[in-house]
DNA sequence: TATGAATGAGGGTTCATTCAT
DNA sequence: GATGAATGAACCCTCATTCAT
């Protein structure tokens, strides 16, 4: 009888350590090398688990969306009050940023420049980001839609406040990668939770 | 002196199509050959310019940075009110984004990419984004302090909301980038002039 | 001692098998986990009964010689007239191709490739045609010679004309490998017994 | 001003020491490497010239017909009579066996194999030898259709005769590179115009 | 005995850089 | 100065073989 080896828990293994990898490297600057040693396994072993390095890319990134869809819906679900559920939506990334491993948050910005990149080649769209911002914007839209009408926010563009609230929250990871000693992501998302949405004039 | 002149401008050549080929491949997967066909010039005659690939990026982003640096700067200094210079601040980064060709917008990402990779590489900080966010927090905040002084804002937590702001324009940037068609930056802009500035809540 | 011949039936198995696969995919194309698939077997039970990739192929060789000559020598041991003795030979070598799967007949060219390759370097000579080809113009030699004696055929030079009808029965078996669907070797043959042999006798 | 070179030339040259490699370790064993080296030459220069290792191959082949057909073209072209075409269509072919490197004649077993191998796989067929054996029956079939209406011929069946010559011819090359030191193609083939075709005649 | 997970040497290919012209 | 032919280090991936179970 041969080994037994949870092969899908290996994977997942080999998944966290190459997601390691891309985040101090960058998926381009990543050689299989790197991940194989970061996983402590041979060379080849990876390719029992993954097509190639672009299929290691793209499981990465699905697992990553969905580690932080399922962290906000979970906090999200039980609140009803617009103008709560849209503090708890900042408070609940500001939470799973700092949660999370460094790794899988920096690791952002390659599906960021990834999916660039994809736009104008033809290769496989992995990464949907149009669909992506369309359901994080979309989230946001439903709240401010809900807050207007009950009489909780002002009768603002939803879809572009919507955007400008999605790109605040991407932009202060943004900050919080690029200089993590002096940024603190939670405190700016507190910020944007009790003084922005109120409006900074008097 | 002439001969100096035409190397300077020669070398300016290269560099926008340079960028162009970044913008449109992205950094990792342009080939120095592209550029060349870029420029219309031999692949050696790129290094009669420029010392190899890592120096045009070097190049390439502080030629960015100063576009936008003038642009923005010339904008806000003939204004005093901190409300006006606020909103002209995104008025004018939404021009900025409107009048470059998207291709140098582009670029934006790839450094950003860049700037995280070489944080934990003992490479040459070529992009030293700690010192670029402090710098525009640093304008924003001057804003924002001036205008507590005066009475004009509420007394915010003055780094993070600059923070906030900064960061929402980036990430508006992104959004545009990415979903071109159906995302309009000077509008996402224009309403955090008119609407967030002064809070959506009533 | 049933263990031994488990043993050896289980080879032969594995051989078989191995052999319709570089029957369809040629011998460097080939790989251990097509024949562990074609065996249904797994991978590293291959290796209990030979030592390596090569040496499969060296065994995949001396069985389909031995099939081949087991078969020739069975229909020529009773016939006594030369002239009969070689247009039996001729159908012979069609029965053989049009019976045996022909899977086993396409390895024939990959026999041929390595036993060149082997010729110029210091391998081991697993296939040796030289003694091969002796062996079968011998083989036809003397049917000529015998003929010749018994005034049957013109006086020949038997060495080369032997070799013209080795190599058409092996030039016969190449195009029908290369285009089976319109061509016919075991009429190819019967126009040699029939139509070609007549020149030589006188 | 760049080096000049004749890339046509450059190009014969390395399909010539690619030939000589190909015949000598056969394709499958030949490592870009080993042409580099014979052809004295960096590995990088080989893909200037050519696309891949199957380019190479494919060049290969398509000189190697190249020069065959050319060679016989040459001789059958002044000839008339359809028994003494026949015959110098072996004596030809003979001389162009001798003539030629060893190299290019060896490599010849290559395509066989390879042909064979693209008849089962879906990959481009580079080695069409349905359409080379059907020419190179027609051309025999036509000598031997012309020989018959000129009453020079028994009224044989012409395409399995032509395809037994043209099997032979094969078959004595077969011979001839696997065993140079005892046979002497041209004999034999001289053997077969002076003594085989006889039979075939009225 | 049988297995298949693990391995790493090895090969094809890319591409930044050099340098002769 | 300008060029592009030449180069080889480096990287992705394959697959024969091993070995723990």
């Amino acid at each position: 009888m041969p080994k037994i080896v949870d092969k899908e828990q290996k994977k997942m293994e080999i998944l966290i350590s190459a997601t390691r990898v891309f985040a101090r490297m960058g998926f381009a600057n990543t050689k299989m090398i790197d991940i194989a040693e970061e996983a402590k396994i041979g060379k080849g072993t990876i390719y029992e688990y993954f097509k190639n390095k672009d299929e290691i890319f793209e499981y990465a990134f699905h697992h990553f969306m969905q580690t932080m869809e399922e962290g906000l819906g979970a906090d999200l679900s039980e609140i009803s009050d617009p103008v709560q559920k849209l503090k708890t939506l900042a408070y609940s990334w500001g939470r799973i940023l700092a949660e999370h491993e460094e790794d899988i948050v920096q690791i952002m910005l390659d599906f960021w420049a990834e999916a660039i990149r994809q736009k104008d080649e033809s290769r496989l769209k992995i990464i949907d980001f149009d669909r992506i911002y369309d359901e994080y914007r979309g989230l946001v839209m439903t709240i401010l839609d809900q807050g207007i009408r009950q009489g909780k926010f002002k009768p603002v563009n939803t879809f572009y406040i919507a955007s400008l609230i999605v790109g605040m929250i991407d932009g202060v990871m943004l900050q919080y990668i690029l200089d993590k000693e002096n940024f603190d992501p939670q405190e700016a998302l507190r910020c944007f939770a009790e003084e922005l949405i109120v409006g900074i004039c008097k």
